[in-house]
DNA sequence: CTCCGGGGTTAGCGAGCGCTAACCTCGGAG
DNA sequence: CTCCGAGGTTAGCGCTCGCTAACCCCGGAG
């Protein structure tokens, strides 16, 4: 078996930079020579590495999506539920969202361009994050139906979401800015 | 002379419905073939109305972020400053969010596609509207520097512009729950 | 030493794109 | 009655795109 090492960081290292320029110029505004020529290698060799455009747009879409949401329940869960559940996941999406800029504006930006299969597993997967957000949000507000804890909790990912739009404060203020906002906005305190 | 009327109908026919399709796939993504295809008339036929796509995509983006400052700008005024002009800009921004969700997804996803002449004054537009937000909020909360009330416009934007993503709730609740959550990620009551 | 497969190269295809050219139609103004 | 310009049409050019084909290099297992 050869090292999978080496190969492994070449694809990671075109997932990376496939995020950055198609968050700078949207996935229909980037040529795979482009992708290619940002890592040094050019075009088609690409083709050594995935099947097509589309599944590097969809590796690192149903990435991230799994990822928020495993971290997030874990999170959740981890705090015991309520108002100190609510903070962990304010703070662990701010987090995430500082972190990866790019892949936050790719994801609601070019979902669209995902093909079939993998555009559905990433609905879910986000259905599901949302999930996790309105059942807490069910728990510190009573009374209050699902279907508004979902809509507050695409409210708050607008919210912190907007941060590789602006981007005007330095890194920890800006943390604690939108950490605060997301809190007041969710009513919790 | 002839009448305008007719004309002028069948050019915002064509930025409605782009706009529409914009929205769906974005900018890249729809051809002019299917902009003429979706108000009858057929390819080519377009550039009798708009000199080219990018022109179409231009023209919509200054017009509504003339219309948000413009506006913007004397509700505020029409308030008197302080909270109430920070309720009178939620409120407008809210209404327009909910009445325009198509230029919303557009406005924020398909910004870098417009000619440089257009994607400059857009950005002025909008830093002057980021501006009118964050002067209120200096009025309000005192000492707050002109940076961070900068942010906290763009993170109140991103609240309320997530309307077009998740619409989950019927319109009169959605705009009742935007409105509060902003205003309360604002520190405004 | 051999050889073979992973990871790269260039050439080029077929399709779709924005846009232009050339032409048609037809409802008024003179 | 004439004519002309607004607003359509189709044909097709030139370009770029995603992707395939064919080939090459070379390090390490047997």
């Amino acid at each position: 078996m050869t090292t999978t090492q080496a190969t492994g960081s070449r694809r990671e290292q075109l997932l990376a930079t496939a995020a950055e320029l198609f968050a700078a110029r949207g996935f229909h505004g980037v040529s795979v020579a482009e992708i290619g020529a940002a890592v040094g290698i050019s075009g088609p060799a690409l083709y050594k590495h995935f099947p097509g455009k589309d599944a590097i747009l969809a590796e690192m879409l149903v990435a991230i999506s799994e990822e928020l949401l495993s971290v997030g329940r874990s999170r959740a869960e981890a705090a015991g539920g309520g108002v100190p559940a609510l903070r962990a996941l304010v703070d662990w999406h701010v987090d995430f969202a500082l972190r990866h800029r790019a892949l936050i504006v790719v994801q609601d930006r070019d979902w669209e361009s995902l093909p079939t299969e993998a555009r559905e597993q990433v609905r879910s997967l986000q259905r599901a994050y949302v999930d996790v957000w309105a059942t807490e949000l069910a728990h510190v507000h009573d009374r209050l139906p699902l279907d508004r804890g979902r809509a507050m909790a695409h409210a708050a990912f607008g919210l912190i979401n907007s941060t590789p739009h602006s981007a005007l404060l330095p890194e920890p203020e800006m943390r604690g800015l939108l950490t605060r906002m997301a809190l007041d906005a969710l009513g919790v305190d």
